[in-house]
DNA sequence: CGGGCACGTGCGACATTGTCGCACGCACCG
DNA sequence: CGGTGCGTGCGACAATGTCGCACGTGCCCG
């Protein structure tokens, strides 16, 4: 049918869908849904296996039909909850610990700062502090910078507030600071050294859901010996570590 | 990035684009939101443009920011309303009635019955009623089988209630006005022959919103022989200026 | 008050992607 | 127990969405 150029066609289809499940109280068969919009079935039927993927419609598995998800009320209460993307990461943490030999960490945004909801020791047996649940300042950290790097918002309030200082390295200028979150949007990663406490440096990337959303990020710690080279440069070998497990943790909080 | 296939991508992205600008209070702009996403300015402008089109977020003229729309909220009050259906369609109807020679009626559903939303007389000064808000019987009329063709529900719930006959045509029989249904799906417009009332005789074709729901019929009306042929089918030409005008008003409905 | 930067917007070409036709299993009805 | 109609999945094609680039504008900074 004719199609306003300089539109998506899927979108505007999925909006349709909606707006038919919205219609009436009951819920619809794939067959329904393709009637009434003129579309053939198999093309009904992808558009609503995207939309149920992204929790805009549910189907009844008793009926097979469709009708509107829960996801569409809780557009404003921001998509996944931490305990789920906890859960989803748990075995993936403990992998990336093994395989780097340094502590884990995995954040999330809350309230403008790194709340950290899951936290797994160095494979060594050293001494070393539970950080789940405690909060790191974005400006200053790995994981922090990745959260800011793609929120939209967060950034701009906290630098609204000032940037606490709390090492010699810390990231303070505000202009520093967007160039920094630039670099790590282009890389897909952060690195930071010693600018959270003094000798420790980390790496982080963002965990993703479908369409791209950031919803949290994990990264490893530890001395600056071992996570960089002589010019302070984070080593690949850790960094594709750190990518990689962020991706399957992404893949894992999709399923 | 790595998109799970049989998924629809830019329905993906669109949901998180919504998501995101859930996130917050505030209102985003495009880099923002390209940014925290990952994609293209190009792209997330495209998105932006559809899902604004839709009615899902809209856009500050002042800061040029992108904002949820009401469109989601209003998700119950399937897409269009009647009023700022007819406004659109005024002129076309007036068209329709004087290539035809015919009267024009403008129709949506509501409450299980076809309501008439506007009404152009026929060219001719003849006597007649002005039915604008006036109710029809959606199983013995053209506009009413266009718009039963086209929801999904509607046609149950009437079936369920039993069908009125009003003269010895109509269609009273459920697999029967199922069968006049799919036929109209297939064709894109519905003939009603003597089924309403004795002499007269009607086409009508569907007015379709962005993505293809149908939101209202458009129709003409008149004596059986002007309308149809010997063989009580459809004259051909008639039936494309009312397709063609059903069209229009689409295409207006969407603007 | 002027210069420069960054943003929103639009277009066009390419390649990816969504679409559509077809077929399989299954469940329900007759 | 046969038949019909449904939901689902796959594959190939072509339409479609994506992306790079450039224009004009408004804002901020100097």
């Amino acid at each position: 049918m004719s199609h306003v150029p300089g539109l998506i066609q899927s979108i505007e289809r999925s909006s349709a869908v909606l707006r038919l499940l919205a219609g009436g109280p009951d819920r619809l068969r794939v067959k329904e849904i393709a009637d009434a919009l003129g579309l053939p079935k198999s093309t009904a039927h992808s558009i609503l296996r995207t939309l149920e993927h992204v929790g805009f419609v549910e189907q009844d598995p008793r009926t097979a039909r469709y009708g509107l998800g829960r996801g569409l009320l809780d557009l404003s209460s921001a998509g996944i909850d931490a305990n789920e993307l906890r859960g989803r990461a748990l075995n993936w943490a403990d992998t990336l610990a093994g395989r780097s030999g340094e502590e884990v960490r995995l954040g999330v945004l809350s309230d403008g700062e790194v709340l950290v909801v899951h936290h797994v020791f160095r494979p060594d047996d050293s001494l070393q502090n539970l950080d789940t649940g405690v909060r790191l300042p974005p400006h200053a950290t790995a994981l922090g910078k990745v959260l800011l790097a793609y929120h939209a918002t967060a950034a701009e309030s906290l630098v609204a507030g000032g940037l606490d200082p709390y090492t010699r390295r810390t990231v303070t200028d505000r202009r520093e600071l967007a160039r920094a979150l630039a670099e790590t949007r282009a890389r897909g990663w952060a690195l930071s050294v010693e600018e959270w406490r003094p000798g420790l440096a980390a790496i982080a990337a963002p965990v993703r859901t479908s369409g791209g959303l950031v919803v949290g990020a994990v990264g490893i710690a530890g001395p600056v010996e071992r996570l960089t080279d002589t010019r302070r440069q984070a080593r690949p070998a850790l960094v594709d570590q750190v990518v990689a497990v962020a991706r399957s943790i992404s893949r894992e909080v999709q399923a």
